[in-house]
RNA sequence: GCCCCUGUCGUCUAGCCUGGUCUAGGACACCGCCCUUUCAAGGCGGCAGCACGGGUUCAAAUCCCGUCGGGGGCGCCA
């Protein structure tokens, strides 16, 4: 808080997202995402999208369309980019050679298979071996026959030994010793940079103010941090958040089960929801559990509210969460869902748009209460949209096996034939003056049409569920008891 | 192996900076009861946590040290 403070006044705060495309827009990038943009929009700066796509093997232009379709959909805006690092290769080339001018950094021309023998001869199998300088030591004249040979040569950094520290507005302070760091390289022997390189030229270049990105790149911020110094610049601030782990423990990946943004959408899951779960790991929007509408997300966001450690990605609280906004969500609001999800499962009519829409409206506000996903709906809206029903073998057996049925029921269809006006509060009457009439509870009546009507033992409440479906159709259904 | 980060109910978190108001609060999940026509929702209640050990202090979840657990990094990957 004190510090987004002082940097309003300061200079306007530019924040990014830099994903590599190497897969679907993953949970975890997202969430980190939206931190970013949180604080943009929270301290009104600047949010600029970055795809590191320097990596050529294993970058392609599709995943690149995946990232930004997931981030549309969750309603992440940028302000700026996209920008892609395979464009700006020559630049980061440049700045390399300029750290070798400036002694920052030199040539290596050691092969990769060179490197691997002197390590292996290391203790602890190489593990604790860093780079050994060789090149830093080789004389002009070697180094004359060596690029005579057109031996490819990379950049490495010249680490100075030193302390490094620096305050990470999630964990305070983290002090390292150089010593501890090898002579990385900046620019590989293809030309190509290494993240470490692209990350502080783009930062620096694009005037990121803070970095805001998964802690697993804590151990990386010194190494930056001594590149800043190198171009002559402050680095920027760094805040580190706590990956998300699966139940076990451990980063979550798609061993844990869906991963993908895109595929919460698929399964029925609203953006603001997923923003709002994503959001209250490591954050506490407010004393409430509930969603929270993105406005007050932007304006109670703080980066020093975030916890430090690892939340677990827990499923049960999405449902609900999303269940939550179902439930809250006008009916007029969740059509234009529904109406998808019921196209796609090959359940719509054209009608539920035109002299049905009225009829459409109530089915959802009779259906919103307990469904947790959009899917829930084309589940449960079947039986009042087709008459292919399906009966519950167990609910059968529970509510149609009872002897009386058989006289009684009959009885019951008479009376609903008679009626004019088949609503809700009226066959609720009529039903229970029936029961009244036979001596027999009202449940036993209700829970046979629930079957004989929707082929399940649950519903809605059964007399709104009958004017729904309609005084026809109910007494067609009634009418199969015999064959089931 | 070295370095760094981290540790409050099963899970997400409040509290920690500025010790006492914490016999640690809320939510999800789970269990029970109420409501009731089933389910859901709602209401009420229950289960369950400061990793451990030292220290500082009249007083520690809160401050200090250590131990242990978990994670990450140590690439011509990002």
């Amino acid at each position: 808080m004190i510090y987004s403070e002082r940097v309003r006044i300061t200079s306007m705060v530019r924040v990014r997202f830099a994903p590599s495309p190497t897969g679907h827009l993953h949970i975890g990038a997202a969430r980190t995402s939206l931190f970013n943009w949180l604080f943009a929009r929270h301290c009104s700066g600047k949010f600029i999208l970055r795809i590191e796509d320097t990596d050529m093997a294993r970058s392609s232009e599709k995943m690149s369309k995946g990232i930004l379709e997931g981030l549309k959909w969750l309603g992440l805006n940028w302000d700026e980019g996209p920008i892609f690092q395979s464009e700006r290769i020559e630049i980061y080339k440049k700045m390399a050679e300029e750290l070798v001018r400036k002694d920052h950094a030199y040539y290596c021309y050691c092969l990769p298979e060179e490197i691997q023998n002197r390590k292996k001869e290391a203790p602890f199998g190489g593990r604790d071996w860093k780079y050994d300088r060789f090149c830093l030591k080789l004389s002009e004249e070697r180094k004359r026959e060596l690029e005579k040979e057109g031996r490819p040569k990379a950049i490495r950094f010249l680490v100075p030994e030193r302390e490094i520290e620096y305050r990470d507005l999630i964990h305070g302070s983290i002090s390292v010793e150089t010593k501890n760091i090898e002579d990385f390289v900046l620019l590989r022997s293809d030309g190509l940079p290494t993240y470490h390189l692209s990350v502080v030229v783009d930062d620096l270049d694009q005037g990121i103010t803070h970095v805001i990105r998964g802690d697993d790149h804590i151990s990386n911020t010194p190494k930056q941090i001594l590149l800043y110094k190198s171009f002559e610049s402050s680095p920027p601030e760094f805040a580190h958040l706590a990956l998300i782990f699966g139940s076990d423990k451990k980063k979550l990946s798609k061993r844990h089960g869906v991963t993908s943004v895109i595929q919460f959408k698929e399964d029925g899951y609203f953006p603001l929801a997923i923003v709002n779960f994503l959001s209250q790991m490591s954050w506490s929007p407010g004393e409430e559990e509930r969603i929270y509408s993105v406005e007050e997300m932007v304006k109670g966001f703080s980066l020093d509210k975030l916890s430090k450690g690892s939340p677990v990605f827990d499923l049960a609280k999405l449902e609900w969460l999303n269940g939550q906004l179902i439930s809250q969500m006008e009916a007029e609001e969740l059509a234009p869902y529904v109406t998808e999800e019921l196209r796609r499962e090959d359940l719509w009519q054209e009608k539920l748009d035109k002299e049905m829409r009225e009829w459409f409206l109530r089915l959802i506000n009779l259906l919103k209460e307990r469904s947790h996903t959009i899917k829930d709906f084309s589940v449960r809206a079947k039986p009042f949209l087709t008459d292919g029903l399906s009966y519950d073998p167990a609910g059968i057996e529970k509510y149609l096996k009872d002897e009386r049925l058989g006289k009684l029921l009959p009885k019951l269809k008479e009376d609903f034939l008679l009626m004019e006006d088949f609503t809700s509060p009226h066959i609720e009457q009529v039903l229970r003056q029936r029961a009244e009439k036979e001596g027999v509870k009202a449940a036993l009546f209700i829970h046979a049409l629930r079957m004989l009507v929707v082929g399940e033992p649950v519903s809605p409440g059964i007399f709104e569920v009958l004017e729904l479906v309609g005084k026809d159709k109910t007494i067609k259904r009634m009418g199969k008891f015999q064959n089931i």
